[in-house]
Order: structure tokens, then C-alpha cells, then sequence
DNA sequence: TTGTAAGCGTTATCAC
DNA sequence: GTGATAACGCTTACAA
């Protein structure tokens, strides 16, 4: 049973020593053209690829990266782990992912795991899990950022939207519009201060406004569509007053009201506004199209590589301003009926 | 600039020697409870965790596994993906994500860079690059599966549905309802062995009926609901005769053909049944309803990650069948007009 | 420019 | 049950 050719097979072959090799293919213009490709040639031959555990312990460097996020199953994870998986990826770079399912003991359990693979650096989604992944992070002087939400008063690095400015400017379009009934269906508020943060923006510009939030026009729950009909129901079946204004947590809620609104007969938006977040490519597409708030996860999940690949070579980079959402208003909010 | 704790820093606190402190947290049965103990209040008050490259020399295993997929951008690969996740994860395993585009170069490259990372064991979205990435992964024994799809014929482990007889059955369906004049819009074929069966089988299942798919009745292109609307319209645009029915290779291309035909007043399903696939949860919420069919993505990804386990165990175990897709008729498909 | 040799941090074999 | 010690495969001063 012929176990995987190491280094010294190569350089066997090639007639060379050991440490020629290596420098074939960490630093090729230390070594003579026509002996680096004898080495290419030798390697080649024998299918050797530098084994990862050795280079990684003689050189300090794993080349891997942690990604940690709450879940795959929502998609706008999955675009950010794609784009964070790109930048890296041209970096040489490759990228463990490991999720949360928002819950603090798996989150910490997944950053040990990272860390005992040996990660260089970590991306977190948002900052619910307190100090103590943090603090395990920077004892053992791996650089992280927190991505989903720009928080300027963060004791760490952060990067994303303003979440609670942009859900305050999303509430005063539709104060602009009239409206002055305003309910909101958002995902679950624990252990995720980003949800926090854009029902606090949400009820502070209606606050401003000398208005609140009725209780029963607030309801929390899974990002469904689903979840989006039911919740209409359930606003609608508190009775009056009923709001005039819906702002979704998501486009899937905002979908989901849209089609209960529909099959109940009643006109969007003439007799409710609804107004999605994420600007999914559904939201294009349905009847009306839907009024959405339009975030670059794909350069989001950049930034926070780029921003991690300068630290690891050593730098102490400015973090990027806070990103800034773009309201797409289409036809699903207009103004309020009087 | 202290550097981070090693295991012998550990032994020294808990004054025992290294081997303790290795078996302490890979063998805790050998070693006293109370010692133990000392050794565990060692780690905790030092932060200590094993050095992933350190003990991936020494033990020959560097606890990390591989998948190799198309894209994240694609909502069924995510999924997958979080299927492959969690089991690793339960095993101790972490997953490096790579993707490869639909392209053989860079999946080749993607392949190349997980091997170098050491991985144990890697999972392959379809079988579309052809033989040099397995050969690599069998020169250098990591057991690899691949899936999307069961084919009895691969002289690959394989797992998945059968795309081929799937889609027969969806066109049998077809013409059980009397259709005879049935369209197609199906993502690329190239580097794509999955979408080749599936066209085939739809193929295959018209000529055993004594029919064709006209040309200008086939149309290939990107998996988004815009192509979907776009295609109905050329469909329509290429004149007569017109397809009663039409086969979409996923929920978002159908979504895109209701949205279009409703648009031009097309009735559905009286003038024009739709069939799409994989059955997302939007399938359930348009109007009608689409008629989809359901692919168990998640256990498909149990599968491939529980028989990779089974592998590194050194046991060589059967492949699970094929696992069959479930057609769920809604209210996008009917009779045929006659 | 190339070779020699000393780590890198852990695990596993072998004594005790 | 515990402790020395020799791998594990590579990189990198240092020497030639």
C-alpha cells in the first residue's frame, strides 16, 4: 500500500534537495528556471501536493478561514458565504463554514471547532453571543468581524448597514405617504440585534411622529411566506383599526401578506402598503411588484474579507463607512387612503 | 508578545506530562479522574486548544472535509450544503466549501486547494468535469461521492435521484392529461450531466409516444425567474402551434412562465399547464399554485456526508438506492384542451 | 543559488 | 496509569 509522496520523494526525483522544493513553490524566482521545472516535472509525476498539516505548522499559516453564520437555509447567508468564499478563495485562502442556528452554546462550540482547525481569521454575523467568543478570538490574536450591521458605539470591527437609521428611513417614507397605522412583522428579536435594532428604528421614527406601534400590530416570527399570511390574518383578525402600512422583516413575509391580502379581496396598494426588505428578485415580479429595501450582501460579505485578508498581512485597516440600503419603491405601497 | 499556550504549557500547570494532557482530551478513559480534572482546569485557565496542525501531523487526520459545488448563488446548493454541515459538524468535522462555477478549470483548482488543505473526504456535485478531479481524489485515497444523482452506470459512488426516469415520469404525466405539444425550458446543458438527463428523459418519454419536442419548443438559459418570462414569450413569438404544456427545470423558471402568462392573459392551467421542480416554498403560495415535484435535498446531503463518515471508518459501505422524487400536482397543470 | 538541519505542536509507541 | 521519545511533512535560518 504506497502511502502519498512528501517532499523529499519530489526532490529524490528531481535530484534536488528538500528545501528546493519547497521553494519551487513558495518562492519559484529563489530557484533556477530549469530546476524548478524539473521539480514542476517531479511533482507532477508523483501527484504531490504540498500536505496542508505539515506547511501549516512549519509556516504558522493554516490558509483557512472561519466563517460563522446562524443558518445555510436563508438565502441571504448563502450570498454572503459565497462572496466571503470568492475574495478568500483568490487569496489562496479556503473557508471553513459553521453555523449558530442563533443559539450562543452552538455558536461557541462552532468557534472552538474553528479554532482548533486552526483558522486564521473569522467572519461572525452580528454581535448577539456577548463577550465570550470574542474574547476566545482575540486571546488567541485571530482577527474577526462582525458583518450584518454597521454599530458604530461596537467595541469590535463591524460592517454592514445602519440597520435601526435604515428602518427609521423605510417608517418615515410611509409617515410621508400618510400613513399614521403601521404594523411590522419581523423575524424573532432574541439573540439577534440586528431585528433589535430595525423594530427600534421603526418605532423611534414613529415615536417622532407622536405615533407607536399597536401591540397586536407587531408580530415576530419565522421569515416565511407562510409566516407572512398568517401574520396578516392575525393582524386583521385583532380587528380595528387596522393598519394602513405593513413593513415586513423580509421579501418572503412581504410575499406572503401580498398573496393573503389578494386572496382576500383586499387591494394592494389602495387599501394596505407593503413594503419587503432585501429586494429579493421576487420582488420584481409579483402583482404589484413590491416595494423593497435593497442591501449589497454580495459587497458586504467582500468588504469583510478584504477587510480580514489586511489584517492577516498585518495591517491595521480602516473599517469601510456603514453601507447604505437603497428603498426600491415599486407598486405595493402608495398613499395612505383617507 | 506572548504566544499562544501549547499542550506542554499545560502539563507544566497541571504538573503531568504531555501524553496526559493529549490523552486528557483524546483518550479521557486512560487517564484518573482526578488527574483529569487537573489537567482540565489547566486548559480552561490557559485557553488552551489543540493545534489543529500540530495533531493533523501526528494523528493523520486533519478532521476537515470538502465539498466541491456549482455555486452558493443557487438556493438547492446552500441547502445542500447545510445538509453536509451538520452531519460533519456532529462529527467533529468541518466542512471547507469550494465552488467551481460550472467550470472544469476551476474546479479542478478548487479540488486541488481542498486536497492541499488536507481534507478528508469530499463530496461532487454531479460528474460533469470528467476524470481528472477523481483521479486526483483516488490517487490520494480521499473517498469522495457524488451526488444530484443516482446513475447505476458511474463507476463513481453516486447518490441522488434518478434525473433521467424522473423527468420521463413528469412527461408521462403530461401526456396522461392528453398533452401532446409540450415545451421545455431547462437551465444549460453544458457541464451539466443532470439537465442532460433530465432532457432526455423528456425526450425519451415523447418518442415512446410517437412525439417530438419542436426546437423552437426547447429553450436553454439561466435558472431565474426573468428567463422564465422571457422564454414563454419567444415560445409564443415563434407562432404555432403553441405548447399546451410546458416542463421547467425549477420552481424560479415556472414562476417566471405563470408571471408571464398571466401578464398576457394566458389562463393557466386551462390554456397552458406548468410543471416546475424541486418545489420551493414559493411553489405553494402563486396563483395557481404550481404542480412541482419534490427532491428531499436535505436527506440527499445526510446521505452523502453519513456514507463519507462510513468510509473513514474504513468500512465500504453499499450506496444508498436511488431516492425518488415525489410529484406534487397542483393547480398549474390540467387537461389538455381539446 | 542550493543544501543542511532545526524547528513547528501534537500523537502514539514503548517502557516503566 | 503515566512519562520519554520518536515520528508526522514542511519551511526557513544558516551555511556552503
Amino acid at each position: 500500500m504506497p502511502r502519498s509522496p512528501r517532499a523529499v520523494d519530489v526532490a529524490k526525483v528531481a535530484g534536488v534537495s528538500q528545501a528546493t522544493v519547497s521553494r519551487t513553490f513558495n518562492e519559484p524566482d529563489k530557484v533556477q528556471p530549469h530546476i524548478r521545472q524539473r521539480v514542476l516535472a517531479a511533482a507532477e509525476s508523483l501527484g504531490w501536493l504540498p500536505h496542508g498539516a505539515g506547511s501549516a505548522l512549519a509556516r504558522r499559516r493554516s490558509l483557512i478561514a472561519g466563517a460563522l453564520i446562524p443558518t445555510l437555509a436563508n438565502g441571504i447567508f448563502a450570498t454572503h458565504v459565497a462572496a466571503l468564499q470568492e475574495v478568500f478563495s483568490d487569496a489562496g485562502i479556503n473557508l471553513i463554514v459553521s453555523v449558530s442556528n442563533h443559539d450562543p452554546a452552538q455558536a461557541m462550540r462552532s468557534t472552538q471547532a474553528m479554532l482548533a482547525r486552526g483558522v486564521e481569521a473569522i467572519t461572525v454575523v452580528g454581535e448577539d453571543f456577548g463577550d465570550p467568543i470574542f474574547d476566545l478570538m482575540a486571546a488567541r490574536r485571530v482577527p474577526y468581524v462582525i458583518t450584518h450591521g454597521f454599530n458604530a458605539n461596537s467595541r469590535h470591527p463591524t460592517i454592514g448597514i445602519d440597520n435601526f437609521k435604515t428602518f427609521q428611513e423605510i417608517t418615515n417614507y410611509l409617515l410621508s405617504l400618510g400613513h399614521t397605522t403601521v404594523g411590522m412583522i419581523a423575524p424573532p428579536q432574541a439573540n439577534n440585534a440586528r431585528v433589535e435594532a430595525r423594530v427600534g428604528g421603526v418605532r423611534d421614527a414613529l415615536a417622532a411622529a407622536g405615533l407607536g406601534m399597536r401591540p397586536k400590530h407587531f408580530i415576530e416570527g419565522p421569515w416565511s411566506i407562510q409566516f407572512g399570511r398568517d401574520s396578516l390574518a392575525a393582524i386583521l383578525a385583532a380587528g380595528s383599526p387596522t393598519p394602513t402600512a405593513i413593513i415586513c422583516g423580509n421579501d418572503q413575509i412581504a410575499f406572503g401578506v401580498l398573496t393573503e391580502a389578494r386572496a382576500r379581496g383586499i387591494s394592494i396598494p389602495n387599501d394596505l402598503s407593503i413594503i419587503g426588505f432585501d429586494d429579493d428578485p421576487i420582488a420584481q415580479h409579483t402583482t404589484p411588484p413590491l416595494t423593497s429595501v435593497k442591501v449589497d450582501r454580495a459587497s458586504m460579505g467582500q468588504e469583510a474579507a478584504l477587510y480580514l485578508l489586511a489584517r492577516l498581512r498585518g495591517e491595521m485597516p480602516d473599517l469601510p463607512p456603514p453601507m447604505q440600503a437603497k428603498l426600491i419603491v415599486r407598486g405595493s405601497t402608495a398613499p395612505a387612503k383617507r
